[in-house]
DNA sequence: AGCAAGCGTTGATCCATGTCAACCTCCTGG
DNA sequence: CCAGGAGGTTGACATGGATCAACGCTTGCT
């Protein structure tokens, strides 16, 4: 629970609590016993509120948390000197920020709250020290990791072998899919980023996203007002994944 | 220390010691003391053996362990339904493979040798036994997934943002780098991976990439013979990648 | 040792996506 | 509550890399 001078944020004084949580279950605390959930309790600091398009944490920053999102949502993005980024992920309710950092005990990616958001800060090694007595908190934190490895795989196929279109049908579908893990509806929702982000999390132009959107809204896929975005045909979209019009 | 029948490799019932090998710093034991590292030799089970062309692993199979490659070299990838295939990444000795599996239980990925390979298996319920004992063992093991998450940006930085030339300048100023830590030269190489497989983990074609190599012999900086590589000018690769012609 | 198949190179052409530009829309902050 | 700027759409055109094709070279298998 360590304030930090540099950037403007609020740490709240609230004590959180995983076993009061309604995100347990999408988060570090899933798969652990109610017992072990108590003891859960120490490690998690305090929250911390995050504006819209503040940093959550800068690439090159010293480490000393991970992040539960309690609200809200960010992106995590790399920096090339000329200026290019790479958004790396857009991470919701109960997904954890910041384990990059752990390698070199320096962040190397920021994190951009996309709206208004709450963290839980999680200092690692109370983690560290605490996973070492819980199992279940060991397992579920290895998972947590691993889990991300795949996300990552899983956006190098996107981004290495898939068309503008596939690209942004799997995009779509992944997000339908994270919201319905939250209980919200799986078809219909808001987009918290811009055309720009979602270019640069998908290998493509801002231009190249907007007429792919235009072409789905035409091709009676899915309805698009701005950020809002109704799915109409899963499978469609589905279809177009798997079964691309004309594969690379 | 299990068997697999489905795939014919060999268990070479030779113990492996990690306090004998001299990958050490560049493996699973970096960072830890003499004493921790002894104890380490209990995880390690047997070596295993894999031909060139073969599997480790398969995208599916149940996971039980995770490997430290002892000599030899891999490549890992994720197939879609339609055949397209998509390199996830290439490993060479020290490196670990099959973190993707503990997510699910299963692997996601495929590993397959580049050559006649040789691989420590680390049972993982082991693993996570000892590592709630060795706070070493446990440090170094997060941050062995912590390392891979990071290099899994690279790569999206790569795939998402970078021209055809300076992903492959970024591959083998990589690939010059990782030779260098194993105590070979980082100016001269041999490429145990085909144009093709390159081409898939930088999200390019084999021609695109043979053809950047020609471009990069004319323009001095490397000389390529098939698979044999020496790299000319390493600070004309290195401006490649940081001020590439025409940024994209 | 010999040869076929896989791997690599190079050229010609095409097309998906980038680039540039104009304009529209809708929040958002004062 | 209004104004201005950021974000989004659409069109015209350019181009980097894909595709198709032909051919040469290893290399690893028998």
């Amino acid at each position: 629970m360590r304030m930090r001078a540099t950037v403007p944020i609020t740490v709240a004084d609230i004590k959180s609590a995983c076993s009061q949580c309604n995100l347990l279950e999408l988060c570090l605390p899933f798969g652990m016993s109610e017992t072990e959930i108590n003891r859960l309790d120490e490690l998690v600091g305090a929250r911390r509120k995050v504006k819209r398009s503040q940093h959550l944490y800068r690439s090159g920053e010293g480490f000393e948390a991970i992040y539960a999102i309690r609200t809200g949502s960010f992106k995590t993005d790399v920096l090339l000197e000329d200026g290019r980024e790479q958004v790396t992920g857009f991470q919701m309710t109960g997904e954890i920020l910041g384990l990059d950092g752990i390698s070199t005990e320096q962040h190397s990616c920021n994190a951009v709250a996309l709206e208004d958001s709450e963290v839980c800060v999680i200092a690692y090694d109370k983690l560290e020290e605490l996973s070492r007595e819980i199992e279940g908190l060991q397992h579920q934190f290895h998972k947590v990791m691993s889990k991300e490895i795949v996300r990552d795989h899983g956006v190098m196929m996107l981004l290495g072998s898939m068309r503008a279109e596939e690209r942004l049908a799997a995009f779509l579908l992944n997000l339908s899919q994270r919201f319905t893990a939250r209980g919200f509806s799986p078809a219909e929702f808001h987009l918290r980023m811009t055309r720009d982000e979602i270019g640069s999390y998908l290998g493509l132009k801002l231009e190249t996203v907007s007429r792919a959107f235009s072409k789905f809204q035409e091709g009676g896929l899915i309805s698009v007002q701005q950020k809002h975005i109704r799915i109409i045909d899963l499978d469609g979209l589905r279809k177009l994944v798997h079964h691309p019009a004309s594969p690379r």
